[in-house]
DNA sequence: ACTGAAATTGCAACTCAGTCGCATTTTGGA
DNA sequence: TCCAAAATGCGACTGAGTTGCAATTTCAGT
């Protein structure tokens, strides 16, 4: 009924590990992956799957015409948030103890349990700033 | 060279002004909108002209196929952040003086000048926890 | 308010990312 | 090893979003 292993399915799953915190499309994946790439619809239901799994989550790409998805399943994205600056696109970390200051402060000031892993704060970062 | 005030336009504007917070599509618009509604290719137009100007957001819906939006040019989507329960899907307000402290705590922690019009923080509601 | 160039509209044809049906293959528990 | 459930790959299809172009509208300059 659920989630077999199969071959397709880890070669999606490499590739999202290879590229964490970048937000990829189905059809990039095809063109990097070339010839180890699964058949166009075993990519696009992998997709859906993970997603539904809570593995990958889809994030807005502005103009764009493809769906992107960003990994959400490392332990290097759970237990921090994420900070996506406007300008350069580059993602930033915030430090553990940084975001479980704020998850708790958010959850004082809103009684809001907020999902580090779901979350991306944007902005501008330090760099672009000066 | 730049944003004529028409009709159509204004139509746009106002249907997102009376569904503040509320992520619509192309669609949708069309429908809800009835024989008031602009030409499918000026609808399209113009939400992507309003999404370079900024005043509309293009949000994630799970699953879906069409371009979600959301209106971010109102004064009440200026000075505080959102948090959207991924249960209910109800759309909250942090309060502006948390919100302030919020954007302080992550430009002293990370160096990073928080947008809070662009960002929206996911999580459950006190609601939905209990 | 008249004029005209630039911007926008509406239509209809088109594009192409994503879906679907189905025969074939793979998976993993018994 | 056996086999039913699940997943794959192919190819045809769908439909949200795009585009070319003639007609219309906007608005600054007069």
């Amino acid at each position: 009924m659920l989630a077999y292993q199969t071959k397709q399915r880890q070669v999606l799953l490499h590739f999202f590990q290879a590229h964490i915190d970048e937000p990829v499309s189905a059809l990039e994946m095809m063109e990097w992956l070339g010839a180890q790439a699964p058949s166009k619809s075993a990519i696009y239901r992998n997709l859906s799957a993970l997603e539904a799994e809570g593995l990958i989550e889809r994030v807005s790409k502005a103009g764009s015409r493809e769906r992107y998805y960003r990994y959400c399943g490392a332990d290097e994205c759970k237990g921090h948030l994420h900070l996506s600056c406007a300008k350069c696109g580059k993602t930033y970390h915030m430090g553990t103890t940084e975001t479980e200051q704020l998850i708790d402060r958010v959850k004082l000031d809103t009684g809001f349990q907020l999902d580090s892993a779901a979350t991306v704060l944007y902005g501008i970062c330090a760099n672009c700033r000066k």
